[in-house]
DNA sequence: TCTGGGGTCCTAGGACCC
DNA sequence: TCTGGGGTCCTAGGACCC
């Protein structure tokens, strides 16, 4: 076991715009175009009779929804990830709209990932499209890596990425995105000051928008400005916890050690309807919504070989206030009867006073089924009579 | 025309136990 | 006759990330 006091290399390599490049490698006449991803009443393209493609236009959409991803075309419109569609809609309303195509992303992903894993195997999984890699105990030096690695994942996939390379996970994760797209950015602590500092607080992982919007309030704007900020008020204003973590990661220090492999704590599904629902007039309907939310979580729980104690409900209203709540049984269960049966006992205690927008179901207190000793129900309405 | 879906982690209060 | 101090589990909400 290694001290964490030992200097390490870490990469941490985010693809570019990944899921309109996985489209752009279907559709290569879209190059240099404003492209987004996502919706849901998106059309795939229609073949014309003359062989061209027919796309479906931003500026046609209606109904919810956010952009999933954008090309950087329609980033320089002012289009980004997870903005209203119909907002984006009048920022480009030229720009192509692709419907998401999950299974196609599911698999470029773990093409790439592979590639990686043949060059350096010791990789945490940060979601479809980043990954950090350990890099301290490789023997060449951060550009040859950084190239080859760029090379792999190019060659396995066809996609470019950005890699950033740094003595730990927090600057790497900065780094990556300094030369986006198809960049190298590789940092070492002495950087800290010149390249790290005069940057927006928020480009730290973990400082969201609240936190941004409380520092910007402090008059505290930069991350040169967290540094130089006295400890003593950061903890006033944040907590002991979180006032000390916000003077540490200014100064690039992070000790977070590489996850190689983790288990799931929690599974769920949700959906937003496509026209609020009210609760008598429309009952029907979120009867069968609800069901059909606790059929495929439990899909979801059996395929991955799970079992749940703890079956919770999420319900967003009309104003977009969401509420929850859970239950936690005795036994754990995967039977989508007996998930319905729990998440309508939840449902029985929120109050149900205006329209619905979001009904969701989720099952934590995860035990899985391939490890003997834990007891799980295959009951059959016992437990709620 | 606002604001998806799938996650993790943290906090805080109350129950309950020793 | 007036009330400690842990520890763990459960629940609800919220911030944040991809």
């Amino acid at each position: 076991m290694r001290a964490t006091s030992h200097s390490r290399r870490i990469a941490h390599l985010d693809m570019d715009a990944f899921f309109a490049s996985v489209e752009l490698l279907s559709y290569p006449e879209l190059r240099g175009r404003p492209v987004v991803v996502g919706g849901r009443n998106v059309d795939a393209p229609l073949m014309r009779a003359d062989g061209s493609r027919q796309f479906a236009r931003l500026g046609d959409y209606v109904g919810r929804g956010v952009i999933t991803t954008s090309t950087y075309e329609a980033r320089a419109l002012g289009v980004f990830s997870a903005m209203g569609l119909m907002r984006s809609a009048k920022l480009a309303p030229d720009a192509v709209i692709l419907p998401a195509n999950f299974d196609a992303y599911r698999e470029k992903s773990r093409q790439f990932k592979e590639a990686v894993a043949a060059i350096a195997p010791n990789i945490e999984n940060r979601g479809i499209d980043e990954i950090y890699i350990d890099l301290t105990d490789m023997e060449e030096d951060s550009h040859t890596l950084a190239q080859r690695l760029k090379q792999a994942v190019f060659d396995a996939t066809g996609l470019t990425c950005s890699i950033g390379i740094t003595p730990n996970k927090l600057l790497s994760k900065i780094g990556s995105d300094l030369n986006k797209p198809n960049g190298v950015t590789i940092l070492a602590l002495d950087d800290v000051k010149t390249r790290i500092w005069p940057l927006a607080t928020k480009k730290i992982n973990g400082i969201g928008p609240k936190a941004y919007e409380k520092l910007t309030g402090l008059g505290i704007h930069t991350i040169g400005e967290l540094a130089n900020t006295p400890p003593a008020l950061l903890v006033q204003h944040f907590g002991i916890s979180n006032g000390e973590w916000l003077s540490r990661v200014a100064h690039g220090i992070d000790e977070r050690p590489m996850v190689l492999a983790s288990e799931p704590k929690s599974i769920s599904r949700e959906s937003t309807f496509e026209k609020d629902l009210h609760v008598r007039h429309d009952r029907a309907e979120l009867s069968d919504i609800f069901t059909a939310l606790c059929m495929r979580l439990a899909d979801d729980l059996k395929r991955k070989g799970y079992a749940s104690k703890t079956i919770g409900l999420k319900l967003r209203y009309a104003d977009f206030r969401s509420v929850t709540r859970d239950v936690t049984l005795p036994v754990a269960i995967f039977d989508g009867a007996d998930i319905r049966k729990a998440a309508g006992a939840c449902l029985k205690r929120v109050a149900l006073t205006q329209k619905i927008r979001l009904l969701g179901v989720r099952a934590s207190g995860l035990v899985s089924l391939s490890e003997p000793g834990q007891e799980v129900a295959v009951l059959q309405g016992d437990l709620f009579n």
